[in-house]
DNA sequence: TTGAAAGCGATACCAG
DNA sequence: CTGGTATCGCTTTCAA
C-alpha cells in the first residue's frame, strides 16, 4: 500500500497533476466530466493530499503553536479549549508545548516553534516575564499578560476584578480585609492588589501592610502557608479575605479550617478565578470569575484574523465578573 | 529579512548546498576548515533549516499526534503530562486534539491526524470505543483503553484497583460497601466493578445489586445525583461506598453533606484516580491510585521505541495504588 | 572531501 | 478548460 501521490491520481484520469490540483483546491474551473473522473479515481485509490509537500509550496501549515506555563493548570487548560475549539473549526491543529513554569524550557520552545512550521502562536507566558525573539516572521498573540512589543493581546481587567471582589468583603463585613496575593511581580496579581487597594480607598479604608500577605508561589501550599503566617501575627483572624486565585483560598481555606475559624461567619473569603473545585468545596467558594473559555477563543480569532487579512496587532480587554456562593 | 535558506548559506560559504546539508546533519565527514567556514556563514546568516522541507524528504515529521476525550479533565492532563515531558526530551513536538467525548470530532481527528504529518499517534479514547481507520501506516499507542487490533497499548490494572479499594472498606467496616460507577460499557468501569465483586466474593459477602448505582455519566453531577438515588432506596446508608472515580466520589460526598450523613463516621467513602482536589477536600479523600504520568511516559517511550527500531507493538501494565487519608 | 543533480509531493504560472 | 513545468528547501546518491 505504497503512498498514492498526486502523480498517481493524475495518471490514472489520464490528466496533468494540475488538473488534479485545480480540483482538490477548487481553485480554477474545471469540466465537470473530467472533475467527476478525477474523483472517482480519488475515491478508489483513497488518495489524500500531503501536507508537507503542501506546506512547503504555500508556506502554510495549517498549524498554530500554543505555549502555556502549566497544562496541569485548569485555568490555563480552559483557555486551551477555547483557543481549539475555534481553531479546529478552521482546520487548524495546535501544537502544544508546555513550559511547567521553566524559563529555559520557554526560551526553548520559543525558538523551536518560531522556526519551525507553524503558521501563528498563542502565547501564555511563564511567572517570569520573557523576552519574545525579535527575528519572529509569524504573528503571535499574548494572553493574559502585558507586553512591551508589536503583539496583539487578549487581557482581563484585573484591577476592576480586584476592586469588585474587596468591595463585595467590604460591603459585607465593613471592615479589615486582607489580601492573600502572589508574587507582585506578575501582573495580574499586581493588578489585583491595584484593585485592591482602590476599593479599600474607594471606601475610606486605610491600606494596612500588616494585612496582605505575599505567597512566594499562587499555589494551595503558598495560600496555606500564607494564612497561617498572617493569623500568627494578627491577635485575631481577619473578618475576611481577598485571595488573588482560588488554589490560594483553597489553601486558605483549609489553614482557617484547621484553626478552627468559621468560614464564612468568622471570616469571609473571595478567591479568584472561578476554577471547578471552587464550586465544589463545602462551603462553595466566592470568588471572581474570568472568562477563560471566551479569552482562548478570542487569541485564536485574533491571530487568525491576523493572518486572513493580515489585521494589525490589537488588544482586547475582557471583564471579570462576581459569582457569589458560600464563603463570602 | 527574507528567509536564509540553505543555498544562501551555501553560495556564502562557496561550497555546495550538499555539503551544508551534511555538517547539519554531521551525516558525512567534512574537512574542519570548510566545516568552520559554514557554521560561521550560519551563524551570521541566522540560518535555521525549513523542517517542512526536511521532513518532505525524510517523511518523518518529528511530532506525534495525541487524542485525548477531554483535557479539561486532570486524570488526561497528567497523561500528557507524561508524554510531553518524555517527547519533548527527544526533540519531537506534540499536536493534541482534544475530541470532547464527542465521537465524531473523534473519528475526524483520527483521518486527519493519521494522514497528516505526524510520525506517531497516543490515543486517549473517548467513553464508547471506537475504530481506528485500518489504513494506518503509522505506529499507534492506546493509553487506558482494552483495545482489538494490533496496536500498543498501556493499561492498569483496573480489575486490581477495585478490589484493593474494596477489600480496603470491608476490612475497615465489615460490610455492605456499596459501589457507585460508571457506565460499564467503558472498561476501566467494567474492570473496577469486577474488582468489587470478587473482593466481596473472597470475603464471603453476597453481591448485591440494589448497592450499586450505575451513573450515566462519571462526573461530579452524575456522582451527586446517582448517590442520592441510592439513599433514596436505601433504608439507611451504606456504611461505605466505594465511588469508581474522584469526581463521582465529590459529587457522592456533596450528597452525602446534603443529607447530614457524616464522612467517614457513618459512612466511608473510597474514590478512584488521585486527582489533586482529591487531597484538597474537607475531609481528604482516600482513593486509588493510578500512575498517570508514567503511563503517559510510557506510552510516548513505546511509541518512540517502535519509531527507532522498529519495535513490535506491545503492552504495559501498570498497578494502582491505595491511598489512605481521611474519608475511609 | 566535495559537488551536481534527482526527487520528495504538492502549487501555480504560463501557454495553448 | 487543460497541460507542461518551474519551484518550494532540503536530503542523498553517485561521481569526481
Amino acid at each position: 500500500m505504497a503512498k498514492v501521490t498526486i502523480k498517481d491520481v493524475a495518471k490514472q484520469a489520464h490528466v496533468a497533476v494540475s488538473t488534479v490540483s485545480y480540483v482538490l483546491n477548487n481553485s480554477k474551473s474545471v469540466k465537470p466530466e473530467t472533475r467527476e473522473r478525477i474523483l472517482k479515481v480519488i475515491e478508489e485509490t483513497g488518495y489524500f493530499p500531503n501536507h508537507v509537500a503542501r506546506s512547503l509550496k504555500t508556506k502554510k501549515t495549517q498549524t498554530m503553536g500554543v505555549i502555556v506555563p502549566d497544562i496541569g493548570n485548569i485555568f490555563f487548560v480552559e483557555i486551551i479549549e477555547g483557543i481549539e475549539a475555534y481553531l479546529s473549526q478552521r482546520g487548524y491543529s495546535v501544537i502544544l508545548c508546555n513550559t511547567n513554569e521553566n524559563q529555559e524550557k520557554e526560551r526553548n520552545y520559543l525558538s523551536v516553534l518560531l522556526n519551525k512550521d507553524i503558521d501563528g502562536l498563542i502565547f501564555l507566558a511563564t511567572s517570569k516575564n520573557p523576552e519574545i525573539p525579535q527575528n519572529t516572521t509569524i504573528p503571535v498573540v499574548i494572553v493574559d499578560r502585558k507586553f512591551s512589543g508589536n503583539y496583539s493581546s487578549v487581557l482581563v481587567d484585573n484591577v476592576l476584578g480586584g476592586q469588585i471582589a474587596t468591595e463585595h468583603l467590604i460591603e459585607r463585613n465593613h471592615e479589615n480585609v486582607a489580601l492573600l496575593t502572589g508574587p507582585l511581580t506578575i501582573s495580574p496579581y499586581f493588578d489585583r492588589m491595584m484593585g485592591y487597594r482602590q476599593a479599600l480607598e474607594k471606601h475610606g479604608f486605610e491600606y494596612l501592610p500588616f494585612l496582605v500577605e505575599q505567597c512566594g508561589t499562587a499555589t494551595y501550599d503558598g495560600g496555606y502557608q500564607g494564612l497561617h503566617r498572617l493569623l500568627d501575627r494578627l491577635s485575631e483572624p481577619p473578618k475576611s479575605i481577598f485571595a488573588a486565585n482560588d488554589m490560594m483560598a483553597l489553601g486558605a481555606m483549609r489553614a482557617l479550617f484547621e484553626r478552627g475559624v468559621s468560614i464564612p461567619k468568622q471570616t469571609a473569603i473571595v478567591g479568584y478565578d472561578d476554577i471547578p473545585t471552587a464550586s465544589i468545596m463545602t462551603p462553595a467558594l466566592t470568588t471572581i470569575r474570568q472568562p477563560k473559555f471566551e479569552m482562548g477563543q478570542k487569541a485564536a480569532e485574533m491571530l487568525f484574523n491576523e493572518l486572513q487579512n493580515s489585521a494589525d496587532s490589537q488588544s482586547y480587554l475582557f471583564q471579570p465578573s462576581l459569582i457569589v456562593r458560600e464563603t463570602g
